[in-house]
RNA sequence: GCGGGUAUGGCGGAAUUGGCAGACGCGCUAGACUUAGGAUCUAGUGGGGCAACCCUUGCAGGUUCAACUCCUGUUACCCGCACCA
């Protein structure tokens, strides 16, 4: 420990003294704004992980700066929510103490990292002055209908005593405490977000998201296209409508089923013979938790509604209608149709149920041929128990291993012919059946008979009971052309090659849905056709046409649950009153504040704690003036982050939440670091609370944010994350006591790819800091001279090059390595001159702020960095005179070979063919021909 | 199950985008200077072989004069979503 400390904090205060990093409103240059997300200031601290995404953010700011940018680099606190109210609870102090509290030290641990951070535009979305415009524009999305009160069966976390929306009870469990999460009735404060899933989908394309955000985004919202349809109902004067997206499949449908909270249901009641058994699965259901029911590969459940039956609308086939969990009623219409040939949730559940399969899509193998035959033929697979062997058929050259097949004519039953192809083919006389496939549609050519054939085939399987056989009967084309042989599976899956057979194996083995595509069969208007597209779009158009159902686009994306009971939140600025119903806080009484009280725990009943505080909620209707009571419910704190960033233009406006001027001088966040783990939600609330405002007008752009970049996280030593309970966690106070900032900075960056995650090592560190040991230690060669030193002006020039683009790629890892060498190279010098030093320190400047300045000043070499410009490259001095390249023979290194930069093709083989050890390698061959990549590589090719 | 991603020495990772695989750092080995070294400096360091050489980017194929890089298949791990009809 050094005078690193001493250093840091002059620096540190020279920069705040001087306010170079403050961002100016109105300037003629060039803007830019880097975000990294604000930070939860949790009482735990900073983090190594916070570390590395503020000191690139920063690195890329300060090296914008010097490029002559105006570069907007703010910084504030995400303060409102659950955690911040838990610690204050635990720690029994108020949460705004508790939130003041640490806010203090998560910003003095921010600050000992030296960050050119714009500190005056600094604000916590808790500060009142904040809170009170996201107050003002919820009231936007009251006043455009985009806000309204609905009962919801909302996730309730019994521990934490909250609601929670879908996204922060993912898997059934509280994200925050790990309890499941039970089933509540809530009024509930919701924001009509599912109307913007288009836009949401849309807008990404004037993004420069990653390709893996966007996806995950467009999977989020779940776009999907189908048709509703309209099945009758027999006992009553009413549709089961249903959404789907295989229209296609209309033909196959054998049964429906209900979400249990349908409201058909309680609508016939009366209809229902079995309603108690209804009801009782109901209640069940209920009592299941959220994670429970949507358990995937747990057996399905369900009830046949006794009283009430589907009409298929296309064939006027009675189809009995379930309740079961496995259908939401969230989603689509809360009802679908089954068709269990073609759904694997379907075959499921129409197994357990026996209810009838009828397939409508045949599987096609084979290719299609012009002038086929048309035949019908089974495939019959024999199965010996005793052995777990099945009976192959041998044709050798002739056909390979197949099983038993034969053709079946019209009057034939398929399982009749199967059962005499056995016989006659093996002579095994017992055996039962076990299952049989869907038919197959298959396409092939028999060289023999010199005809195509398409065939419908039917594939069975028998177990054999004894080993009794009688003679074969064998046509004059089979007798002696093959022998039988039992082959166990694996031998099966290797050997038997023919697409037909194989499959039926497979489908034998393991019946089930199939979801593939296929010839349609079994439906009338649609038989035929192979175009799954084309099908849908069929049956679509007929059922418009005959208003029997219509094309119909979901989305999962759900409408956003805004209401939290709880206390520290932003109150929702709205007022009930008895005769006009909700009334919008008025604009002058904004922000409505949270009231200053004792108790804020949250509840038993699920009212929030502000509901308890008579004086608070007793106000007066700012309508009618008649007595009234506020809301109580609080916002979630996914809404202080949706326009954040917007602030930041402003932060300290009192008349708006951002003045027009600002919003249209900074534009778009240009550029903005997140965790992986928002990539859904925080950017898409964001997006969506950015296109709203976009669309009344108050903002410039529709889309807020352009590029987003997201760091990999650092794990603890072993590759596995950091925890408290691991005891592996790095505090980065420690690591700036021993190591230094500029140091943990450096190694923070040079740890690795910046995506991807990491696994921290202190030897590294250790490493980073020899380094900035020898940066200091190379200052001492500095002579009096300017310029750069010849022998090591060509390196400078093209590491300037090289980490001037590194940096814009984000590859921090290799800027410092390219640092390293240059560094290496200088260490050899007797003596470098100032400019040699101060390029340097310049370069490295970015992500090691403090010592570069301090060296700078120490050998006077120039105004501080931060005031300078970037170094600029001449590209004709990069350029190597001479070049080492290799010399391959037959794809193998030989020789390396010095070629000058103008010596033509030939005199660079002929160099490459003197070389010594290429002599070896093609003195008595051919050379067949010599490729020479100009100033890469030469390879000769030989015989 | 669906979607996305990753795989290179003992470790973290480079590779001009198809052109000498292993840059740079850590660690390790030997030596120097030292009362000392967890400081610093010098040399070495993918594996095999005395050597010429051979092998090597998860695995198996393919394209090419040339593949970590492109194509096909496959395995393992990580992340997100998940009975979404």
């Amino acid at each position: 420990m050094s005078n690193y400390k001493e250093i840091e904090k002059k620096w540190q205060k020279y920069w705040e003294d001087t306010k170079v990093f403050e961002a100016k409103n109105n300037s003629s240059k060039k803007k830019y704004y880097y975000l990294v997300e604000f930070p939860y200031p949790s009482g735990a601290g900073l983090h190594v992980g916070h570390v590395r995404s503020y000191t690139a953010l920063d690195a890329l700011a300060r090296k914008k700066r010097m490029m002559g940018y105006n570069v907007l680099f703010p910084m504030g606190w995400d303060a409102f929510g659950a955690p911040a109210e838990q610690y204050a609870i635990k720690n029994h102090i108020h949460p705004k103490d508790a939130v003041k509290e640490n806010i203090k030290t998560f910003k003095s641990q921010v600050k000992s990292l030296g960050l050119s951070i714009d500190w005056s535009r600094e604000f916590s979305t808790t500060d009142p002055e904040y809170y009170k415009w996201t107050q003002w524009q919820f009231l936007k999305f009251f006043e455009h209908g985009m806000a309204y009160k609905a009962k919801k069966n909302i996730n309730w976390c019994p521990n934490c005593k909250m609601g929670l929306s879908n996204e922060d009870s993912s898997g059934g469990v509280c994200e925050r405490c790990g309890h499941s999460v039970e089933q509540r009735e809530k009024e509930q404060w919701m924001l009509r977000m599912s109307d913007y899933a288009e836009d949401l989908i849309k807008g990404l394309d004037d993004t420069n998201f990653m390709d893996r955000i966007k996806t995950a985004q467009i999977n989020w919202i779940g776009k999907s296209e189908g048709a509703e349809v309209d099945f009758k109902v027999k006992e009553v004067d009413e549709c089961l409508t249903v959404y789907t997206t295989r229209p296609d499949t209309l033909y196959g449908v054998t049964f429906m089923v209900v979400a249990p909270e349908h409201p058909i249901i309680d609508r016939h009641s009366d209809k229902i013979k079995n309603m108690s058994e209804i009801v009782s699965y109901r209640e069940m259901a209920k009592n299941k938790t959220e994670f429970e029911r949507t358990q995937v590969n747990k057996t399905k459940t369900g009830v046949c509604i006794d009283g009430l039956t589907g009409i298929n609308p296309i064939t006027n086939q009675e189809i009995p209608i379930y309740i079961s969990d496995y259908v939401m009623m969230n989603y689509g219409t809360g009802a679908i149709m089954a068709v269990p040939a073609h759904d694997e949730r379907d075959f499921e559940f129409a197994t357990k149920y026996n209810i009838p399969i009828i397939p409508v899509i045949e599987q096609i193998t084979g290719e299609k041929h012009d002038n086929e035959k048309k035949k019908n033929s089974i495939v019959a697979v024999l199965w010996d128990p005793k052995t777990d062997k099945y009976l192959t058929v041998n044709w050798k050259d002739l056909g390979g291993r197949l099983f038993v097949g034969g053709t079946r004519n019209e009057e034939e039953d398929a399982l009749d012919c199967a059962k005499r192809e056995i016989i006659e083919e093996t002579g095994y006389l017992h055996f039962e059946y076990v299952r049989d496939t869907f038919p197959i549609n298959h396409h092939y050519y028999a060289y023999n008979k010199k005809q195509a054939y398409e065939i419908d085939c039917t594939g069975f399987l028998f177990r054999l009971l004894d080993d009794e056989k009688t003679s074969q009967q064998l046509d004059e084309d089979e007798e002696g052309n093959f022998i039988l042989e039992w082959k166990d599976k694996n031998e099966i899956e290797n050997e038997v090659k023919d697409e037909l057979h194989i499959t039926t194996f497979r489908n034998l083995l393991h019946k089930t849905a199939y979801t593939g595509d296929g010839k349609m069969i079994h439906s009338d208007i649609l038989n035929g056709l192979t175009n799954k597209l084309e099908s849908i779009k069929k049956m679509t158009d007929y059922l418009e046409k005959n208003k029997l159902g219509r094309k119909k686009v979901n989305y999962k994306l759900q409408d956003w649950i805004f209401s939290r009971q709880r206390f520290w939140g932003e109150p929702i600025p709205l007022i009930y009153c008895d005769d006009c119903g909700w009334v919008p806080v008025k604009e002058e009484d904004l922000p409505v504040l949270l009231p200053d009280v004792a108790n804020y725990e949250p509840t038993d009943t699920g009212e929030s704690p502000l509901a308890s505080i008579t004086d608070w909620v007793n106000t007066t209707c700012p309508k009618c003036g008649k007595k009234a009571k506020r809301e109580t419910d609080t916002m979630p704190n996914w809404a202080g982050s949706s326009w954040y960033f917007l602030r930041y233009m402003d932060a300290h406006n009192d008349k708006e939440f951002v003045s027009q001027d600002a919003l249209k001088y900074w534009g778009k966040l240009d550029f903005y670091n997140g965790g992986m783990e928002h990539a859904t939600r925080h950017l898409l609330y964001a997006r969506f609370w950015n296109q709203f405002l976009y669309n009344i007008g108050l903002v410039p752009n529709k889309e807020p944010i352009d590029t987003r970049v997201s760091h990999g996280m650092i794990l603890g030593s072993g590759g596995v994350k950091m925890s408290k309970s691991l005891g592996n966690v790095v505090n980065p106070d420690d690591m700036i006591e021993l190591y230094g900032a500029d140091a943990l900075r450096c190694y923070e960056m040079f740890i690795g790819d910046y995506e991807k995650e990491v696994a921290w090592s202190e030897q590294g560190l250790n490493g980073c800091k020899r380094f900035i040991d020898r940066v200091v230690r190379v200052g001492e060669k500095v002579n009096n001279q300017t310029n750069y030193s010849k022998s090591l002006e060509k390196l400078i020039h093209k590491t300037i090059k090289k980490v001037t683009e590194d940096y814009d790629q984000m590859k921090f890892n290799t800027v410092v390595s390219s640092l390293m060498i240059l560094l290496n190279e200088m260490e050899k010098q007797q003596e470098i001159t100032k400019d040699d030093y101060r390029v340097f320190l310049t370069l490295f400047n970015p992500i090691a702020p403090h010592i570069t300045e301090e060296e700078n000043e120490k050998y006077h070499l120039g105004e501080a960095i931060c005031k300078s410009t970037w170094p600029e490259y001449d590209s004709t001095k990069i350029i190597d005179d001479q070049k080492e390249i290799a010399v391959q023979v037959n794809g193998k290194v030989r020789a390396t070979i010095t070629i000058n930069v103008d010596d033509s093709e030939d005199e660079i083989k002929a160099k490459a063919y003197e070389a010594e050890n290429v002599q070896n390698h093609i003195k008595n061959k051919e050379i067949v021909k010599t490729i020479v990549i100009k100033g890469k590589i030469v390879n000769i090719v030989v015989k």
